[in-house]
DNA sequence: TTAAGTGCAAATCATTTGCATGGAT
DNA sequence: ATCCATGCAAATGATTTGCACTTAA
């Protein structure tokens, strides 16, 4: 789906096509991965100085009301946003030195199928985040308890 | 393990046995689920009025790097604390009722197990959330697309 | 005795909100 | 001409912090 379609779908849905909401369509869907409000707050003001952070922070929450973005809590105090595009992933978050790796969405499948069969439960997967410890962690971890 | 030998733990580990500390500790092990740092200053206060409520975030923190307590994020804006006593299990959320589900912690054998032996990472699945839609709230979802 | 811990109030910091104004339809 | 969306500043709310005082060791 390209962006005009996208803009031409917010008006048919009733939402004004405004300048602000363009920008953040933008920025959005030409920046690659998770970004922070803020992140997202300084790049549309690269180009358009005069948008309000309060504009931004209610585009946001659209956007991701009609399902074009994905919120994410990486753990680190704010949340990010990511436009919907990337095929599925997850990320595994080293919370000793923060390092973070993104890891296909297949490793969830046997976990959605029980999710599905034994609970009846339809899981939201698109946005998760594994804490933990990565390979270098835990190995000084190791070293330094022997 | 007994509250007595936990406290004990504390004074040999260098921290001070202070009754802010004690009170914590009580409220915490006799509380079962994911309680809110609200939460616990109102039962800790009901009790002893006068701690102070920094000082119990601060015991909280100290509890969570001491190992004893899971802090979690529920998605509802303020983190949980869940006493390290249950068997380990995750949560299955429901982000349209609010509903929430506990899931043994077999379930996520399988990745535990991918993460290891292909990304060389040491997950730390004692507190997962799962966002999702739950079997009513799917089902209504359905029957009103039609 | 003396450093660690507490109480208190003030500070943070991401996010939200109230309200007057502006602009898309 | 509507009334939805923006800008601004102020509010919120969970958590943290600076500092003088207390207390466990």
């Amino acid at each position: 789906m390209h962006h005009t379609q996208l803009l031409e779908d917010l008006r048919r849905r009733g939402y004004r096509l405004t300048p602000q909401r363009e920008a953040v369509l933008e920025i959005l869907a030409t920046s690659a991965g998770h970004i922070s409000a803020d992140e997202i707050i300084a790049r549309v003001r690269k180009r358009y100085p005069h948008i309000n952070k309060s504009a931004i922070y209610r585009t946001l929450n659209l956007f991701v009301h009609l399902g074009w973005v994905n919120p994410t809590d990486l753990g680190n105090g704010c949340m990010t946003y990511e436009w919907h595009r990337d095929p599925h992933h997850h990320h595994l978050i080293c919370h000793q030195c923060g390092k973070m790796t993104s890891i296909g969405a297949e490793v969830f499948t046997s976990v959605e199928k029980i999710l599905r069969d034994e609970y009846g439960f339809t899981p939201c997967l698109d946005h998760f985040a594994i804490f933990g410890l990565c390979r270098e962690c835990a190995k000084r971890k190791k070293r330094s308890r022997s």
